[in-house]
DNA sequence: CGAGTACTTGACACGTTTCAACATCCGTGG
DNA sequence: CCACGGATGTTGAAACGTGTCAAGTACTCG
């Protein structure tokens, strides 16, 4: 990591999460061409249909894809935090199947699918952490597709929960299970493919059960292990090099 | 396509119908040293945990990967059919997430992950096609979970007939919208979270309302339009090059 | 022929949705 | 400054979709 502080700090700790680079990698990553922007919450980023050609990495803020159903309802397919990087899947599949939005405000940085390709052909070493990265995202969604077809609504949201919290832990945002979460139980309901008011209730019972504490956007995990029980929880699926002690990330 | 019969004839059309490769790209992928063997139903081809040093391809059959969840209750999570490399991910995703099993009796083909990251490394469009297929993998979970989380039984049911039929199609083993479907409904039931009982009353439902006829694992779909419109299903997720039109595949 | 597997049916129980009402907070404009 | 609308969260009661249990049929295979 560099002395001076950079723009993808965070991405940088993301890969540090789930692969081992080397400082001439981390480099030629940091030297990336990118392009900030600051969005409101509720903003899309890209669309479904449409055909980038850059990507995105979040400096700070959640963003969630979704997809709208016949019927008129959301769907959302997965949240993304600071570090992620939500759509590099498009350098390979240029027409979006869904449409990518911020949660909350977020600064956002885009990379040119060009310069990605760059850096790929270079360092080796950055395309198999970038393809593995893709490769992560798709063992979320199969997790999800396991959460919302075999648990219930009370062991759904549990794990949603724990998923939420060592994602954000693995880059330093989640000291003592504590967390930012953004997200209202509207989504939530979107997310799990619950009505908002189960949702609610839902939460209560967590609430009731002393599992967490959840006010003005800030989660806090009472009961990490009961919480991790409540959701049958196992984060090996988020493929982590080391698993996130939610201590303060080392400066 | 080679003149000769190929064990590979499968994945070259699966690569062929979401990616161009030039001739010498198919002469390489073809000349993949290839391990072959026939497994009967319910075989584990690798198992959650595990970190297998190659990945495999069907030649012929279907596959599932699925998760247990933690009341014991068994989640599918994707089917794979002949040219697939269900377990691609293996690659860059060194410890298995998720247990991949035969569901019919299948032929497979193993590679070393070795040769795979050789053709990667010689043939630049090859490593493209591969890292390409791995993310319409993640694109068919994303439309699972929201098929799961945003679609009701009936449509639920549906739309997975449709994906099925389409995925059989593009390598040109559904002509006319008939395909052979060795699943069985308590398997149907543990993809779509569903009950075997539900599953049953609702396949009934499909067949009253003429849109498929389905006996002794032959999908017969009767009204294609019918059956997409009842599953809201839209192929884009599926990222085809060219719409399978169902019929025979060139010869 | 018996055992096993897949499929089918009916009745009831349960989880979750829906609807409608209400509370709270917050930014905005009169 | 207060009134207002809009978003978010909360509550209760009834309706609905789906699960569960239990029994029975049809087939295949040794």
């Amino acid at each position: 990591m560099s002395s001076k502080p950079s723009l993808a700090e965070y991405l940088l700790r993301r890969l540090n999460s789930i692969y081992a680079l080397d400082a001439d990698d981390i480099a030629a990553v940091d030297r990336l061409p990118v392009q900030v922007a600051d969005l409101r919450a509720d903003q899309d980023l890209v669309r479904e249909g449409e055909r980038p050609t850059r990507s995105c990495f979040i400096i700070s803020g959640m963003t969630c894809w979704f997809k709208i159903t016949g019927k008129g309802q959301r769907q959302i397919l997965s949240f993304h935090v600071a570090g992620d990087l939500p759509d590099l899947q498009s350098i390979h599949l240029t027409k979006m199947d869904s449409t990518l939005s911020t949660v909350s405000p977020c600064r956002m940085a885009f990379v040119q699918h060009e310069a990605l390709h760059a850096v790929c052909a270079e360092r080796p070493k950055v395309a198999n952490a970038l393809w593995r990265m893709t490769l992560i995202d798709a063992a979320v969604f199969r997790e999800w597709v396991a959460n919302l077809g075999g648990r219930q609504a009370y062991a759904r949201l549990a794990h949603l929960l724990c998923e939420m919290t060592m994602r954000l832990g693995a880059v330093g945002l989640a000291e003592n299970h504590v967390c930012h979460l953004p997200i209202t139980q509207s989504e939530l309901a979107d997310a799990t493919g619950m009505s908002a008011v189960h949702v609610n209730r839902t939460l209560q019972s967590l609430r009731r059960k002393g599992l967490v504490d959840w006010r003005d956007s800030k989660l806090s995990v009472l009961d990490w292990d009961g919480l991790q029980a409540a959701g049958d929880f196992d984060p090996s699926y988020l493929h982590l090099r080391v698993p996130p002690d939610f201590r303060a990330w080392p400066a």
